[in-house]
DNA sequence: CCGGATCCTCTAAGATACTG
DNA sequence: CAGTATCTTAGAGGATCCGG
């Protein structure tokens, strides 16, 4: 299947699906941090991400439970307390995440580098071409 | 030692970089597509992703020929040609995209039930949600 | 401590029209 | 055919207040 596949329609509305999930910045960081800790509070999350606004978080944090990728447990406790995990689905996603994990790792410089080149050859484009990060900080 | 691994932040600016470029539908689309067809001229693409601007396939093609990923060559022919093709850094990223579209392919029905299911599990998620939402245990 | 509701800003996508 | 320029709009995202 995957790209070669000659029936890539019909998984082109799940992967487009799938996608609007995974290219959300924080989607993957939360993924990837609750699978290495598998289990954690809300201001913990909030604290580790650090740069995640709580209304983000929240967002996030709903639209994984609504995907079934992330669990949430409410403890009736005085002081709230509620407690976020990878589900058996948020697992399994893991692996492709980590797969383009290493494909950045690997091949940034390269990227890098290649901008870099990029930009040295347009001689009329004083303005930055592209998009910037969301400037943090 | 916190959560955010130092190992793991020198791959978070190159994953979240990466993240950029990936997370945006068309990029992916095009690479997929490039991938599959070897080499496409720009309105061959246009028709073939079909929904997409020619505005937003310029911006498209040019992030990914900045960063390396995407060919771009020009025919000074009367009628103008330009094809686009992978590069063999753009190759390499089929790969994890491939992963990650055969995980849609194989999860996303898992997916679409767990949102039917939370979204038979809340009051009332359409128009109206100022409700206590935080009934579940 | 958790997170819903509100307000506000600023980007980026879409449509349209024009040039080489 | 390929691409640029301009305008408009939707919504992503941050800050803040408040309530359970």
């Amino acid at each position: 299947m995957s790209l070669t596949d000659t029936s890539q329609s019909s998984n082109c509305a799940a992967m487009s699906d799938v996608l609007n999930r995974i290219g959300d910045k924080w989607s993957v960081l939360v993924v990837g941090i609750l699978g290495r800790s598998g289990t954690l509070r809300f201001n913990e999350l909030k604290r580790t991400i650090n740069g995640v606004s709580q209304r983000m978080l929240t967002l996030t944090l709903r639209n994984l439970e609504r995907d079934g990728l992330v669990t949430r447990t409410i403890y009736p406790e005085v002081p709230p307390r509620v407690e976020y995990g990878l589900t058996e689905l948020g697992k399994t996603l893991q692996v492709p995440i980590s797969g383009l994990w290493d494909w950045s790792a690997e091949h940034h410089a390269t990227i890098v580098e290649a901008r870099a080149n990029y930009d040295a050859r347009q001689p009329g484009t004083d303005n930055a071409p592209a998009k910037i990060a969301y400037a943090r900080g």
